[in-house]
DNA sequence: ACGAGAACCTGTTTGC
DNA sequence: TGCAAACAGGTTCTCG
């Protein structure tokens, strides 16, 4: 579920809360998420302070007073929500773990489908763990451009539309940003990849990081799991142009044409690709 | 090496 | 109404 503009919204709402501050109970539910908790988890966090708190694609990273990493991945349905341990709210079914500060806040990870995962990355290995290494170029950072991406497509046979959801071509698009930006760069999801080069890829590049920065000023989109740390929803979901929305007209070729094209819906590699067949080739 | 499909797991929606 | 199938924002593994 969460796609790069979730994470960011997830982190910017936890910033206030566990940044600067100490762990002073951690309270892990279950033996495992997607994969076991690593030996020592819960020791090794109580009594540290959260120095800062950074993202990497999807990834969120809580940087540790020890120079140790906590890194955690939200899956399809993961959560972050804040609490205060004063106002005693209930644990849910899914709270998975429990962070609670100094300050009586708690942060609680909830996660329905456990896709979701957390790992604890010793000093100075983040960069070359398994989770980092092979990552991309962040699509809002300056390592991202038109002719960077089209090295990335160069000689790939697959659809774009698979090509963009490869972590390694770029970092932390998912199926709902995908599919918005090859509809604002007017490039169809079967094109082959490495077709898209030159005025192409620059298209591209700069609609992947419009979209981007509109969902994440946006707070995300809420479709059904995600919600923002403070427990409100996103509302870039307004805002998608073909996601979703198979079967309404195009709003692009609606307002000039005779014959309004309606958004389709395709399966690529088994998700659901939406597009408009006029706008996009 | 690459790409398609399955697998992982639970919850919700859809269709008969 | 009821039940089963389909589907969901991601990643990783297997197989051809």
């Amino acid at each position: 579920m969460p796609e790069l503009p979730e994470v960011e919204t997830v982190r910017r709402g936890l910033l206030p809360v566990l940044e600067g501050r100490r762990l002073v109970q951690v309270d892990q539910r279950r033996p495992n998420l997607r994969f076991p908790f690593p030996a020592r988890f819960v020791a090794r966090l109580e009594g540290q302070r959260v120095a800062q708190i950074t993202r990497r694609a999807k990834y969120l990273l809580f940087h540790l007073s020890s120079g140790e990493t906590l890194l955690c991945h939200l899956g399809m349905s993961g959560r972050m929500l804040v609490q205060d341990s004063s106002a005693a709210v209930p644990l849910e079914k899914h709270d998975h773990v429990v962070l609670t500060t100094e300050d009586g806040k708690q942060v609680r990870f909830n996660d329905a489908r456990r896709f979701g995962y957390m790992d604890l990355i010793p000093a100075g290995a983040l960069a070359t763990s398994r989770h980092l290494a092979a990552l991309g170029p962040e699509p809002l950072g300056n390592r991202f451009s038109g002719p960077v991406l089209a090295a990335a497509l160069a000689n790939k046979k697959g659809p774009i539309k698979m090509a963009l959801l490869d972590q390694k071509v770029v970092a932390g698009l998912g199926n709902i940003y995908v599919c918005e930006a090859l509809f604002l760069a007017g490039i169809s999801p079967q094109r082959v990849a490495g077709t898209v080069q030159g005025r192409r890829a620059e298209r591209l590049a700069a609609a992947v990081r419009q979209v981007l920065t509109q969902a994440i000023a946006a707070g995300g989109s809420s479709l059904r799991d995600y919600v923002q740390a403070s427990g409100e929803l996103g509302y870039f979901q307004h805002q998608w142009k073909v996601y979703g929305r198979e079967n309404d007209f195009c709003g692009t070729c609606h307002q000039d044409s005779e014959k309004p094209q309606k958004i389709k819906r395709l399966v690529q590699s088994g998700r659901s690709t939406f597009y408009c067949p006029a706008c996009q080739r």
